[in-house]
DNA sequence: ACACATATGTAACGTTCGGTATAAATAGAC
DNA sequence: GTCTATTTATACCGAACGTTACATATGTGT
């Protein structure tokens, strides 16, 4: 099957030196000859393997989503809706700040402004993370059809704001922010859950 | 008393300029040839008048956070903390969607990630996020000694809570969100202020 | 053994980057 | 008018950028 002279190197493995390159400088900040130290490989290589720079961004990306990331899919699945935003929280304070892994959320950081030959990757993460928040809104108003979350409470809103509170983790840890401190932020926004949207609800 | 060959262009004016790509672009996605053409300068007054582009960021800096982004010192002086945070959670969702500046906040997407020649500008606005959210801490600190915030909150908690949201909105401009989305949420953090830190408070 | 297909290493492509040397232009000081 | 100080405009610098020809190496299919 596999015809001509077989591949030196491990796709799986170089797309993970290349994410985390992506990673800690974001997209403009990495360039081809840090990639390709990083990866091991030539510079052919790696657009004979990977296209160019954007896509292997983006296949970085997607690997990102199913593997670091991979905690938020699974928050959602849980029943209670008070567990997917507990789940969402702590799994994003834990996954910021590990220590195997640059700093905050690549989906943030790897181009929330950028120059004008990045716009695409720039609208590709505002997109990424546009469905993000709304899977959340989606999963909030099955909660709230369910009676899993209170009649007056306004899903879209409560999305956005648990959203909000994740990434503005993710800066928090791009600055520097403990583990620690991030789940103590976390334990604090699930004791007030849900919040009251419309009503005059707390004092 | 001003010898030599008067400048032909206003300062400041020329500083907001570059205040607006940098804003827009973040540091490293703006060029020099984007500076002067936004300016209106050649590229050897640029660096006559301003140094260099770092130096040229730091002024910009320097002029946004009097500018566009006094609302922040002017909040920290409100006598109730709770109009501290009421003033800097609506400052902050109008500051960010002004439809005569890009949209976000400088310090947040100026540069969260870069390369390394870059460096010491993401540590300058590391370290602004850091003294804005340390002058929140005092401030609340204040406030519990004054009696005007629970014995048992947690000044550092409170204030990196507040900041979380503050970024995570910005973060959520950059991507689009509208004024009014951000200002329900200012709305919603308010009502449940000030959240517990230790105690099981609500539910 | 031979042709074919793919991967590899070297070396270079053209463009853009941040930054400057140089000389002409324009003001005040004497 | 002449000197001096400063800003302007043109043109250019070396370095880094993303990307690619090209020739060579290394496998499979027949």
């Amino acid at each position: 099957m596999a015809m001509g002279r077989p591949r030196e190197f491990d796709i799986d493995e170089a797309l993970d030196c290349a994410l985390h390159v992506f990673w800690s400088k974001g997209y403009e900040g990495t360039s081809i000859a840090e990639l390709t130290e990083a990866m091991g490989i030539t510079r052919p290589s790696l657009y004979a393997a990977f296209g160019n720079k954007e896509e292997l961004f983006r296949k970085a990306l997607d690997r990102y989503v199913d593997g670091p990331g991979g905690y938020v899919r699974l928050a959602l699945q849980e029943k209670a809706a008070r567990d997917v935003v507990d789940k969402l929280l702590h799994g994003t304070a834990d996954a910021i700040t590990d220590p195997s892994c640059p700093s905050g959320c690549l989906a943030v950081q790897g181009a929330l402004t950028c120059g004008d030959t990045s716009q695409s990757v720039k609208e590709e993460l505002m997109a990424r993370r546009a469905k993000s928040e709304e899977n959340l809104r989606v999963r909030f108003r099955q909660a709230q059809a369910d009676g899993d979350l209170p009649a007056d409470a306004t899903p879209e809103d409560l999305a956005r704001y648990i959203s909000i509170v994740l990434q503005g983790m993710a800066v928090q840890a791009a600055s520097g922010a403990s583990r620690d401190d991030l789940r103590k932020i976390a334990d604090m926004v699930l004791k007030t859950w849900p919040p009251a949207s419309d009503a005059g609800a707390a004092l």
